[in-house]
DNA sequence: CGTTTTTATTGATCAATATCAATTTGTTCC
DNA sequence: GGAACAAATTGATATTGATCAATAAAAACG
C-alpha cells in the first residue's frame, strides 16, 4: 500500500467546515480519538490505495471531500460514498472489488490511524467508543440511503434528491432560498449517482430551466425552492428530518 | 413496533443450512451469543417493522430469507440487501427511510435481540465482540459491493453476478456444474437487483439459450459453466475468492 | 383431479438514458 | 491578456430496459 504525499505544487484548499457545530464535535472528539493519527494531504484526484486486512485503518476527514471508487468497465467507475469533513470512514467497510480506493474530489486532508490503536482508545471510553460507533453506523446507513436512491429512483429523481442533501448537509440559508457549494466536478458527481455526465448536465440545464436552481458560480449554486425538489423525491426519502440552517 | 407471528397456517420450511460449516459456525457462536434472543417465526411476505433508536435490535436469521426492503414510487420497492442463515441485521443499518422493513422472502425464523443486551454480551467477550463486528462488517461490505453492481452493471451482468455470489454463497457442485437453489421470487429478485419483472425474465430466459442456465426444477437452477458467467462480470468484481464446494 | 390463484413468460411498444461528436465555457499559466 | 488546456454543455442517434397486455405454467386447495 502506498500513500502519496502531496507534493504542495497547488495550495491545499483551506477547511472549509460546514458550520460551526460539526467544527466543535470535530475538534473536541476527534481530535482526542485521532491524536496520534497521521496527517495526510491530498490534491484533487490523488487516489489512496485502502489497505488490506493487516493494515485496516480508520480515516477521518479533515477538509476537502473524499470518495469510495471501485473501477467497473474499462473506462468506468462507481462512486460508492461521498466524505465530507467530519465524516470517518473504516477499511473494512469496503466492498473488497479489485482497484477500490479511497479517491479525492477536492484538495484536502484526512488523518489516518491504525484501527487496532483506535480501538484500543476506544475501549478506554464508553464515551468516545459510542461517538465512534454511531459514526460508522450513519455512514452504513447513509450507503444504504444511496442504494436505495441509485436503484429506485430515476435520473432527475436521484439528482433532486442529491441535490436536496447536499443542501441540508452543508447548505445556507441565503434570500428565500438556499446556498450550496457543490465540490465535485460534472464527472465525479456523475459516477457517483450512476449517469452519464452529459445526461447529468442535461438535468442540472432542465432545472435551472423550471427555476429551480442557478449557478452563482464555479461550483456555487442557489436552490429559490427546496420544497419543490424535495417534491421531485418520493415521499419517504426524507422523512421530516429538520433542515439545518 | 408490531411484530406479527406466524398464523401457522402454512407449514414453516425445515432449515436449510447451506452447508455443515456454516451450521457449526451458526450453532457454536450465536447460540450462546443469542441464548436470551426472542424467536419470531415468519410466513413468505411477512413484513417485520424495524424499531426505533429506543428498540434497536440485532437479528439474526436461522432459516429462511429476508431482505431490507424500502418502499420508493407508490408500487414500487427496492430489496437494499438479502439475509440468509447466519446472516445477522443490526436496526442502526437501516436507512432511515419511511416504510423500511425486512421482508421475509421464505418462510423462516429468526432471532431478536435487543442491541443493549447484545452489546452487554459482546463486552463480556473479546471474542464474541470480534466474531460480531466481523460479521456486521461483512454485512456492510456486501451493501457496498450489491450498490457498486446495481450502479456499474447493466442487467445481463448483474444478474451474472448475482447469480455467481449465490453459487459461491450456497451452490453445490454437481457433475461438471454448480446446482443452485433461487429462493426469492422473480419478483423479488427483480427488486433487489433493481431490474423489471419482466426484464429478469427475458434475461433468464438468455441465459438458457446460450446455454449458461438450466431449470430443474421450482426453485432450482443448473449452471454448466460458471466460469463463463464470471466472464460476464467486469474483472475485479470477484477477485479469487476461492470456490466453496 | 379439476378449479382457482399465483407466478412466470413473451411480444409489441415506448420512454429514459447512454453514446458520440461538436461546441462552448471556464481555468491555468506564462 | 491571451494561448493552451480542461471541464461542461448541447444536439443527433442508438440502446437498454420499462411498460402494458396477453398468455402460459405452476402451486394451492377443496
Amino acid at each position: 500500500m502506498t500513500i502519496h504525499t502531496t507534493q504542495r505544487r497547488r495550495p491545499v484548499a483551506e477547511a472549509r467546515l460546514p458550520n460551526g457545530l460539526q467544527a466543535h464535535v470535530f475538534e473536541t472528539e476527534f481530535n482526542r480519538l485521532m491524536s496520534d493519527a497521521t496527517t495526510v494531504r491530498v490534491r484533487r484526484g490523488q487516489r489512496i490505495a485502502i489497505g488490506a486486512e493487516e493494515t485496516e485503518c480508520l480515516y477521518v476527514v479533515s477538509t476537502g471531500v473524499l470518495a469510495l471508487e471501485v473501477p467497473m468497465q474499462s473506462r468506468t467507475r462507481q462512486l460508492l460514498a461521498l466524505y465530507h469533513p467530519g465524516d470517518v470512514f473504516r477499511s473494512s467497510l469496503r466492498p473488497g472489488i479489485e482497484g477500490e480506493a479511497l479517491r479525492a474530489l477536492s484538495n484536502g486532508e484526512l488523518r489516518r490511524a491504525p484501527w487496532s490503536v483506535v480501538e484500543a482508545r476506544a475501549a478506554e471510553s464508553a464515551e468516545y467508543q459510542k461517538f465512534l460507533v454511531d459514526k460508522l453506523s450513519k455512514s452504513t446507513a447513509a450507503l444504504a440511503r444511496h442504494l436505495a436512491s441509485i436503484g429506485g429512483l430515476s435520473g432527475p429523481e436521484r439528482v433532486a434528491a442529491y441535490l436536496v442533501a447536499e443542501a441540508r448537509r452543508s447548505g445556507k440559508a441565503s434570500g428565500s432560498g438556499v446556498l450550496l457549494e457543490l465540490v465535485p466536478s460534472r464527472v465525479d458527481t456523475a459516477d457517483y449517482l450512476a449517469l452519464n455526465a452529459d445526461t447529468l448536465s442535461r438535468i442540472f440545464g432542465h432545472f435551472q430551466d423550471k427555476g429551480l436552481l442557478q449557478r452563482r458560480g464555479r461550483n456555487v449554486y442557489w436552490l429559490p425552492n427546496l420544497q419543490a425538489l424535495i417534491r421531485l423525491v418520493p415521499s419517504g426519502m426524507f422523512p421530516s428530518e429538520p433542515c439545518r440552517r
